[in-house]
DNA sequence: GAAGGTTATTGACACGTTTCAATCCGGGTG
DNA sequence: CACCCGGATTGAAACGTGTCAATAACCTTC
């Protein structure tokens, strides 16, 4: 209230900078809207208004008139993966380029927080959505259809294209690469360490990292050992390395492949800790190729994602889906690149 | 369009609630904000009007008219920089527990985006927002205030009082922390490496640093060497490895006092590449103990900076100044806390 | 110079909500 | 029984913008 009061000019519309430039309302609107229509001078004329007047846009009124906002949600996963902030940036990127304000909601993995933010982003009649849904349940999101906000999903590639688009990288690819480079290595067994499966993107990089063995001619069955953590951050990976060693020295893996640099940062301390040395004792490959990977020593062998081009993607999907008259879902698939560093090494017995 | 006309039920209002429940829209309204204002027996039926229509409040009518939305921004430097991600978790707990929505912008270090964003909020009649500024020009702020939006500065410790609040943490304290461990590990000189010194920021640790020598009878003009590079990230750390080694092995400092664990980091990897040796050939501190700096080997003596809560804090303010009649503008300061790892020790000669 | 055509501008209404003075109703009081 | 009081509800008036049919002004052409 205080600070209402105090300020200078208590608040100028449209109609105000119609009336001083000495002109009606709607050719205002039009300056702002679509300057094409306005003569040169009258446009001249209400822009030096709108500048003397100091007016600033009302954007609750433009989205209440007009049905929509000039927003897109961006609903994460997890603000602090600095895989999210990485795609962030390229949303915000592209968004900007649009004139679209990006709000930035964060689900924490939860299924209740994305519910509620799913909610607030139909009570601000946004115009669209960039996605990462927190498990298989779309129910959510088609309610949000149904509201009238599109949305685009994102490294989901199982979305159904009547349903929506989706922008991703190939999962399958990516653990298939991972795979590859430790058989090159000689080796002939490998740890999958994982979050939860119900999470689609860890399925697909272990039914690759199978495929690799498989077509090595090896078993998957008895090559792949997984453990499943419920979270994908740095403490569980040093976590589950008792796991990983349990069983004795004699029996202990030669080769980790994390679903996650997160994951595989964990490891590679937990490992330190316990006087292991990486690549010596053991290879370790994550996935990602966050900024950390190449920072730590040794560098993390890793699975790079396009991340902030996946950002990118998916606005630039959203807006041709706002703008575009005759739009079709579209499915993006990029395709992952091994990024080899000094934490794998060949299979010494 | 096309998404619009497929959607099930065509949009609907508070008017339509009310005629469904038999009710004015003026009584829908109140049991919306204003539960404890309508009788029991009518509040069920429109409530169950509401499930029934499954009605979505649209939040641009609301803002429209009350002249304020129900979101604050926050305004970042860098949504990259993991210290920020943590501010925002902070923020975004708190704002969703006073049930404000949060749109994140960022600056990307840049005065001209950081214009453009609070323009936006303005446009947005953004109810509030938390802002790190990007220079010492708080301009924009002041017009901000003049809008209506009120503010506070986030880790801006020398913002008056009397233009607004401010959460920071004790920068010089931190400087001078850094400062004592190295000199009780027996170190008499130390190089500062930071990023321009146009942020305030880093001024004070300078200065908290170069304290911590005067205080122990060493000249601060002697004892500290400055190196000043232009951002504050990994890449320049690991340039200006170079900068620290010249003048050969004989005048090679022993320890490296980083504005930012960032930095910290690069000059890390940039010495294993070099064949030193952390703690052994160098010592070296960092600043704002960023998950990584436990995750890397050796781990990371920091100054660790209260990021969540400080997110917390800020938002809390706001929201203070917000409801509060008579709200004066505050200023909290934090106190940071050196976290002791591997990365440093005692001066061997 | 009149008819027709093009371009620029206008005016009024609608969007969904909140607010507030006015009204209604029921019950207690004198 | 008249009166009043309090709580519950109503109705209408904004809030600032976009839209669109209608009008005005101007130019071209015969």
């Amino acid at each position: 209230m205080s600070t209402r009061s105090r300020s200078a000019h208590p608040v100028v519309g449209i109609t105000e900078v119609a009336r001083h430039a000495g002109v009606s309302p709607g050719t205002v609107s039009n300056v702002l809207n679509r300057p094409e229509r306005v003569a040169e001078a009258t446009r001249l004329r209400v822009e030096a208004a709108i500048a003397e007047l100091d007016y600033v846009r009302n954007s609750s009124g433009s989205s209440l008139r007009s049905g929509r906002s000039a927003s897109v949600g961006l609903l994460v996963l997890d603000v602090t993966n600095p895989f999210f902030t990485e795609v962030a940036r390229g949303v915000e990127d592209e968004a900007a380029a649009s004139g679209l304000a990006v709000v930035l909601l964060n689900s924490a993995e939860a299924r209740e927080r994305q519910r509620r933010n799913v909610r607030l982003l139909a009570e601000q009649r946004a115009a669209g959505a960039v996605v990462m849904p927190v498990d298989d349940d779309l129910s959510d999101l088609l309610w949000l259809s149904r509201q009238g906000t599109s949305w685009v999903a994102l490294d989901r590639g199982d979305v159904a294209e009547d349903v929506g688009c989706s922008v991703s990288v190939d999962n399958h690819a990516g653990g298939m690469a991972a795979g590859r480079h430790l058989i090159g290595l000689g080796h002939e067994s490998v740890t999958f360490l994982t979050g939860p499966f119900a999470i689609e993107q860890v399925r697909r990089r272990h039914e690759g990292l199978r495929a690799a063995f498989e077509e090595s001619g090896m078993d998957p069955d008895t090559a792949v050992r997984v453990i499943e953590q419920p979270l994908l951050n740095p403490a569980q990976g040093e976590r589950a390395v008792d796991t990983i060693l349990a069983g004795g020295p004699r029996q202990r893996p030669r080769a980790v492949f994390c679903a996650n640099d997160q994951l595989a940062l964990g490891v590679m301390k937990g490992l330190g800790q316990r006087g292991l040395r990486v690549p010596d004792d053991m290879s370790v490959v994550g996935y990602d190729n966050v900024d950390l990977a190449d920072l730590v020593h040794p560098g993390l062998t890793t699975v790079a994602q396009p991340k902030y081009e996946l950002g990118r993607a998916a606005m630039r999907l959203l807006d041709s889906e706002l703008n575009g008259a005759g739009h079709v879902h579209e499915r993006v698939l990029f395709t992952p690149e091994l990024v080899v560093r000094g934490s794998t090494a060949a299979y010494r017995s």
